[in-house]
DNA sequence: TGCAATTTGTTCGGATGCGAACGATATTTT
DNA sequence: AAAATATCGTTCGCATCCGAACAAATTGCA
């Protein structure tokens, strides 16, 4: 009769959205939409990165990533622009903005995660980090049931 | 420069929660109420239990519970009654019909317990659960930023 | 070539969660 | 006792996210 199903991971989850959008306010941006710039500026450096990839990296789906990108690019931290091989794609581009904004969100959320971690071994968070990989990973393998529209 | 606060523990538990809605759509009720609705069916037998004590475990706002709750009364899984002791409470009472969601539920969640945790042993899952209920204090330990809201 | 199927991104309506402001009831202070 | 304070739950408007339906562009196949 015993069963939690995802309830202490939601909890914590949770508390980790709460604490960083908290610590992130002041700089006018939430924490999904900074690990989204984040993984931008990051990966738009070793070559083109489009919506899809995206969706695919934080699990999204279509209609969330068109609304997180929109409002990035109102905000002036990125560009969308058409390329000229695929009609379809609009490749994204951080701006000089998204770079100080990377930096400045980087304080906070390094502040945030000592704080989550303290008191934590090396060793214990890397069995961590483990495990939640391969609940992921089970659950991708797993996914057929319901929703059709994220990569 | 490298930095993912919560970014793992978001995208596991956005999982998650789509594999566990999608596993329970079938009879009409989310994880998230799954859960309050256990909790109650579960505690209540200890002694009367409120709305305050469903905002503290599950770390929900009084605005969400309020909807969580006025949801499962309406759909006839519990009853809120007044207490004559103080006319501020309402007791969270479950009705038989809960006990079959419960159960039912169960199964369910239990099914998706089993894959989640394919291939992970015993003691990684001990170490995962202690670190990530480690966090979960430390979290609440640096709560004063941000809302005031919720117990 | 021409037409079907796929891919990419948008818009729309709905569900869930939050914070602020509120009314009602209890408790504490004066 | 009266007034200030605290607690409990509700309502409201806002933000985030989803799935379905859609339009535009590309790819694959006959």
């Amino acid at each position: 009769m015993e069963w939690d199903c995802g309830g202490w991971i939601n909890l914590l989850s949770h508390k980790v959205k709460r604490r960083l959008d908290a610590q992130l306010a002041d700089l006018g941006i939430t924490g999904m939409q900074s690990r989204v710039l984040y993984h931008i500026v990051k990966n738009s450096a070793k070559g083109p990165i489009f919506q899809r990839d995206v969706e695919a990296a934080f699990g999204l789906s279509r209609s969330t990533a068109t609304g997180i990108l929109q409002m990035l690019e109102k905000e002036g931290l990125l560009v969308r622009c058409a390329v000229p091989d695929d009609g379809r794609l609009k490749q994204l581009v951080p701006t000089a903005k998204a770079q100080q904004m990377v930096a400045q969100v980087g304080a906070g959320v390094r502040e945030t995660e000592a704080r989550m971690t303290a008191g934590i071994s090396p060793g214990q968070l890397q069995v961590f980090l483990e495990v939640a990989a391969k609940m992921s990973e089970n659950l991708d393998a797993c996914a057929p049931l319901g929703g059709r529209n994220c990569g």
